[in-house]
DNA sequence: GGGTAAAATGTAAGCGTGTACATTTGTGTC
DNA sequence: GACACAAATGTACACGCTTACATTTTACCC
C-alpha cells in the first residue's frame, strides 16, 4: 500500500520544488511554467495526490461545500428533485452535504453541526425550518430557499413556483367537461407550498364561480391520501379531487377502485409535483409539476453567482402533464 | 447583523481567557473547571460562535465526514435506505457528503474531489464503482462495502444481505401450491447483489428438483419491469416471476393487468427490497427485504467502531413481506 | 503557614494549504 | 557583457483550531 496522506511539502520535496509550486499547479491560472506543472501534477497523480481541502478552505475561507436541507430522501418527490441538483453540483466541483430534518428533533442542532463545516451555500429545501434560523446559523453562507416560504424583505435569494397558469387549465377543462365538485386534499396546512397550491386552485375556480371543499387531514404519504379518500368518498360525491401532491392522488385513485367509483369518469384526480412514479401505466396521474430540470438549474445558476452580488429571486413556471386520472378532451 | 465567524482567539478575548481555554470547553472530557466552561458555552451560544470544523479536522486528522456513494438518489430503495443511514450518523453528530454516480461520467473523479476532504469513512452503498477504485482513492479512510460485491479478501469492512432462507420460504409455498414455471427478471446481470438473488432463486428451486428462465434485459425501472412482461407473457404463460427489484415487480404486474392475467391467480409476483410503495394497496408485492432498519443499524455500528480494529463483516437476514401478488395459503 | 500535589489555565507549535512579497532565472537590447 | 524587465520560483506567514508542555492557582495536610 502506497503512503497514506502525502502533504504537499512531501511532494514539492519529490518534485525539487517548493511547497508553493505545487500549490501553483493545483491552481488554475497562476503563474507557472506549463512544463513544471505538468511534471507536479504527473507526479501527484502518481503519488495519489490531491490538495487537503480542509486545510485549503481554511485559508480560502470558501469551502465548495453546499448544505441541502431537505425533509426526507424516502419520499420520491424530494429525492427525485434532489438527485438533479446534487449532479448539477458534482458537475461544478462542489460537494452537498445532506442534513435530513423529518425524524430529528432537533433541526436548529442539526443545522448548527453542519455550519461548523463552514459550507459556501445552503439550499433550504424543507419548509420544516424557520428561514430566519436558517440564515442566523448558517451565518456566513449564502441562503437560498426552494421551498415557497414568503420572503417578506429577508435578503435571500430564492426559487419559487409558479402553477398559475397550469392550475387554470386544468380546472378550466374540468370544468368544460362538466365537473362542478371540487375538493381539495391538503398535505400539511402549515405548509407554505400547500398554502400556494390551494390558493391557485382557489383562484382558478374562483374565476369560474365555483367554489370548493377542502380536506385538511392529509400528511403528503399515499396512505393519508388513501384514507382520507375512503372517509371523504363515503358521505359525498365529488367530481374532482385535487391533491398537494401526486403519492396522495395516487392514494386516492386507489381509494376510489375500491369504493368502485370509476376514474376518469366519475372522479377525476390531480395531483402535484410529477413524480416519476405518478406516470406509471397503473397511476397514470394528472399533475402539476415544474418544468423539468428547471428547479435544480435555477438553484444551481444561484450557486455559481457571486456571493457579493444581491440575492436574487426566480419563478419557476408549472406545467401539466396529463394522466388517465382526468377526462381527456373530447374529440 | 451579528459578527460573522468569531473565532476562538476573539472569544477568548471577550471571556477573558486563553484559546485554549476555549477549545477545552469544547472537548468533552478535558480538564477544565466546570463554571468556566459554562460560562464559556454561554458566551458562544449568545455570539453563535462554533468551533471551525475545517480547522478543528485537520490537525486532529479526522472530519466526522462520511461519503455516501450511492446511485442516485431519486430511487426509492436507495433513498429509503439512505435516508435512515443519514438519521443515524446524524444522531452521531456526523455529517454524510453525498456522491450520486449515477449519470456522472466519472465517478472516480467525483470520489477523488470528495476524498480531498479527509472523510473519516466511506460507505459505498453503490455497484457502479470498484471497490479497489474506491479504497485506492479514499486511502486513509475506513471503506465499508453495502453493495455485495464479494471482497476477495481485501480488508474492508462489508454489510451484506442473505436472503437465502426468505426465498426459499417463497418459493417452497408457490410450489406447494402449484406453481411450476418459474422465471427470474434480471435488473443488471452484472450487478453483485442481482446475481446473489438470482443465486439464491436458484438455490431454492433446484431443492425442489425445478428450473427457471431469465429475462436478462431488466434494468431495474419500472418501465423495463412492464415491457419486458408484456414481451415474456406474450410468448409464454409462467406461473411465477421473480423480480430483482420491486419496481420491476409492480411494472410486471401492471404488463399482467393489461394482458388481463389474473395476479395472483394466473400469476404470482415476487419483488426484492420491500420499498414502501410496494406495500400500496394498489400494488401489494410479495417482496424479499432485509429485516428493517438492519442494514442502516449495522452500517452504523461499523462507522462507530474504533479505526484500529480490524475489519468487519455483518450479514443481514432477509425476510419475506406477503403481499397480494402471491397466493394465500388455504386454510 | 509552608509545602506538595492536583487542578486549571496559559504558551506556543503545529496541522496543510494559499498567497503577498522577496528572490532567482531567463530574455532581449544596446 | 551589463542592463532592464518579465517570468518563474522560493520564503514565510496566516487561516482557526488542538495539544504537549510550562506555568499558575487551588486544595489539603501536618
Amino acid at each position: 500500500m502506497r503512503s497514506k496522506g502525502l502533504t504537499s511539502v512531501q511532494l514539492a520535496k519529490l518534485a525539487g520544488v517548493s511547497s508553493a509550486t505545487i500549490s501553483r499547479a493545483f491552481t488554475a491560472d497562476s503563474l507557472i511554467k506549463p512544463e513544471t506543472r505538468a511534471r507536479i501534477l504527473a507526479l501527484a497523480d502518481e503519488h495519489g495526490y490531491r490538495p487537503n481541502a480542509m486545510a485549503r478552505s481554511l485559508n480560502m475561507s470558501q469551502s465548495r461545500l453546499v448544505a441541502l436541507v431537505v425533509n426526507t430522501v424516502a419520499n420520491p418527490a424530494e429525492g427525485e428533485g434532489l438527485d438533479q441538483l446534487v449532479h448539477r453540483l458534482q458537475a461544478r466541483e462542489r460537494m452537498p452535504l445532506l442534513l435530513c430534518c423529518a425524524n430529528h428533533e432537533d433541526r436548529n442542532q442539526l443545522m448548527r453541526i453542519a455550519s461548523a463545516y463552514r459550507v459556501d451555500h445552503v439550499v433550504l429545501y424543507s419548509d420544516a425550518v424557520s428561514i430566519d434560523d436558517a440564515a442566523d446559523i448558517f451565518r456566513s453562507a449564502t441562503l437560498i430557499v426552494a421551498s415557497s416560504e414568503p420572503l417578506q424583505g429577508r435578503a435571500v435569494s430564492d426559487v419559487r413556483l409558479d402553477a398559475s397558469a397550469a392550475t387554470r387549465q386544468v380546472v378550466d377543462r374540468l370544468v368544460d367537461m362538466g365537473r362542478r365538485h371540487f375538493v381539495y386534499l391538503s398535505g400539511r396546512s402549515s405548509s407554505h407550498i400547500d398554502k400556494q397550491r390551494m390558493s391557485w386552485f382557489s383562484d382558478a375556480l374562483e374565476a369560474q364561480g365555483l367554489a370548493f371543499d377542502v380536506v385538511e387531514h392529509g400528511d403528503y404519504s399515499y396512505e393519508s391520501g388513501y384514507k382520507e379518500a375512503v372517509l371523504l368518498l363515503r358521505r359525498a360525491r365529488p367530481d374532482v379531487i385535487v391533491c398537494a401532491n401526486d403519492l396522495m392522488a395516487i392514494g386516492v385513485k386507489d381509494a376510489a377502485s375500491l369504493l368502485n367509483i370509476r376514474v376518469p369518469e366519475d372522479l377525476a384526480i390531480v395531483g402535484h409535483d410529477g413524480v416519476a412514479l405518478a406516470n406509471w401505466e397503473a397511476h397514470s396521474i394528472t399533475t402539476i409539476m415544474p418544468l423539468e430540470g428547471m428547479v435544480s438549474t435555477a438553484l444551481a445558476e444561484i450557486i455559481d453567482r457571486d456571493p457579493t452580488e444581491p440575492p436574487m429571486q426566480r419563478v419557476v413556471d408549472c406545467v401539466v402533464r396529463w394522466g388517465r386520472s382526468t377526462p381527456e378532451l373530447p374529440r
